[in-house]
DNA sequence: TTTTAGATCTCGGAG
DNA sequence: CTCCGAGGTCTAAAA
């Protein structure tokens, strides 16, 4: 990994055209070529990239006709796209090259399958008397979330969403379309459930007849306290 | 801005718990305490992160109860949310702080708001006699892309994508449907419009009676080159 | 401030 | 390989 910290100007010429003028940043380049334009602020999100892989190319002012005041050009070329990003550097203020390794790579715990896991462990706080069939009832166009029975022993079909969002309304209603189809299960009632309901997609679920419902999601991992084995 | 080159594990405790085991990694301390975990390789996503604004506190060895081996303890606490990124230091490889200032920013081209204008502005691109009524027309469900009128003074909805994909002609099929039901504007058509249009999708919305049209960015911008201003 | 939809999305999994 | 869905999404614009 190569550190540099330059006065530069950068342009990205690709699926769109991108320019940062002329400002002090942080170059990063990666071992596969990659090269994140940081500065001092913002999100994660580089001002300005090139996604790996990538090769990078490096022309001096002496061996080519740069523009007024630049020492050095790069030009980053990605490999696999027509992609270009062409950074002008005018002064040099910071260079440091690390051998990192390979990383072991990220563990995570609290994603929308361990929700689900909560979910199915408690679905009776969907209403008094559900019981569960099964966690992703596998369908001809995919796996239903939850399928679960009502107190008068309908089937319920139940779409689980962090962010309640209208294209989660049309992934359940495509699965209802179909288990709606199949005599042994049909009346399938469906249930749109999540941490927040967007109002667009609430009006969407209840005029086909889909009920919605917010979880409190820290109450139910409250509840089923295995989900803090982990660590 | 500060570069940590160290050997280190990282724990992020929030919306969900993230764990990366010892090894050599960048740890980059922006301005308003945000902290980005890199390892040499992946995109421009950080293995692990801390967005700001966020508080960087530092628990030495000699202070306070650490792990064997753990020189240093960075505890980034985020400001507004209950999120906490730890990081146990075992080996400081490198270490350099710059002042950066403030960033111009970045200017981009290209994107779907700049394909919109452009459409709008040669909406007869479409077809002969077409004429263009209002870019984001609102409706209950969400703003239609463009609203126009064809050479028979039918009303044509226009979905714009940069990537035609399904879920575009879901979005377009709800807006006709809502849009069919105004007696003042009905019978609406539809028009799907790309950069690039994926088979399945042009499948779907052809099978709806919906028009399929790829945009060449390239040339629309040619014609109306107040675009190419910016550089 | 909150909401909404796009993104050079990135990232992972299934077929 | 492509396609699809989730994301600690991030981001900017609009209400």
């Amino acid at each position: 990994m190569r550190l540099v910290i330059a006065k530069c100007s950068v342009d990205y010429v690709g699926r769109l055209k991108a320019h940062l003028p002329l400002a002090v940043r942080l170059l990063l380049v990666k071992a596969d070529g990659s090269v994140l334009v940081h500065s001092d602020g913002g999100s994660y999100k580089p001002l300005n990239w090139m996604s790996p892989p990538a090769t990078l190319r490096t022309v001096a002012a002496s061996d080519s006709e740069l523009e007024e005041g630049v020492l050095e050009q790069w030009v980053v070329q990605s490999t696999k796209q027509d992609d270009k990003l062409i950074i002008n550097i005018y002064e040099h203020i910071h260079e440091s090259t690390h051998d990192l390794g390979t990383d072991p790579g990220l563990i995570k715990d609290g994603v929308e399958a361990d929700l689900q896991r909560l979910l199915a462990a408690q679905i009776e706080l969907l209403g008094t008397g559900y019981t569960l069939i099964r966690r992703e009832y596998f369908t001809a166009i995919g796996p239903v979330d939850i399928l679960a029975r009502d107190a008068k022993g309908a089937t319920v079909a139940i779409e689980l969403k962090r962010r309640g969002d209208i294209d989660g309304v049309e992934q359940l209603t495509r699965y209802l379309e179909l288990l709606n189809r199949d005599p042994l299960l049909a009346p399938v009632r469906g249930v749109f459930a999540a941490q927040q309901i967007k109002p667009q997609a609430r009006v969407l679920a209840e005029d086909r007849g889909i009920e919605c419902r917010t979880l409190d999601y820290d109450a139910m991992r409250g509840v089923d306290d295995s989900a803090s084995r982990l660590f």
